[in-house]
DNA sequence: ACTTGACTTAGAGTTTACTCCAACCTGTAT
DNA sequence: ATACAGGTTGGAGTAAACTCTAAGTCAAGT
């Protein structure tokens, strides 16, 4: 698979795809005779993982960091699976703090809701904006 | 209250509150005679506005704007509304995200879970890693 | 009078994660 | 043969959001 149809197909462009080799985000991907990347199965799976673990917002030297531990072997599966607990509490903290600040959002746009009605804009005590 | 103790009560630095200010996240502070800032009421409550649309993930460039309509009086009701409706479409898309990259995660962990266990790694098909 | 500590400014520097550029190679189509 | 489409590299450039620095002001304490 060429490079280009890996961007297409994860809409990313060609230039991400080779700084995450570069960075150590995905391992060196397999080349053509012609030193052209032709990413296999394996290599699809590690762009995979390294999409999946920046889209959770993990940052690019920790998803380097688990892939090193991937390339280190069994021994490692330990040290990998605490990374991957310590990933999962920041997305939670993180969905946590969003559904708290989305609430104060529906306020928001309720007293909008109602200005727009009425005229006037009102907030309840504690809000001032 | 003076800018050491806004800070403390947020947790953000001096600085990062100096530079809302001057990027117009937070409208200008009021100040002692000499020239010291000394937050009111309604600074801290716009402080508190910027925090929350900063946690949300707004970018400083859309708050920014929310304040310049906030500042333009009661004709911005419906502008302001749906400024926070297209924040909240964001927010909410970014908790999906994040919700279906936990999955991800859950069932990677809980193969180390077992891999930790068996000694043997093991993925289902589609997963490579 | 002098030091200390907390504040002020403008502007430079840093970090993260890309994104672009110039110069080069190579197989295929005209 | 030559143009072109698509790849390659190292390294420079960019955007966002801070974060730091230098130089200065000011009030209080010794």
């Amino acid at each position: 698979m060429t490079i280009k149809e890996v961007c297409e197909q994860y809409h990313i462009s060609p230039d991400t795809l080779r700084y995450y080799e570069r960075v150590g985000i995905i391992p060196a991907v397999h080349r053509t005779k012609n030193n052209i990347r032709d990413y296999t199965e394996q290599d699809i799976g590690f762009v995979e993982n390294a999409l999946c673990m920046r889209n959770a917002g993990v940052p690019v030297e920790m998803v380097a960091q688990y892939m090193r531990l991937c390339q280190q072997g069994d021994e490692t599966f330990l040290a990998r699976r605490d990374l991957l607990r310590e990933v999962r509490e920041g997305i939670v903290k993180q969905i946590e703090k969003y559904q708290r600040e989305l609430e104060r959002l529906e306020y928001k746009i309720r007293r909008y809701d109602d200005a727009l009605v009425t005229g006037k804009l009102v907030w309840d005590e504690n809000e001032t904006i």
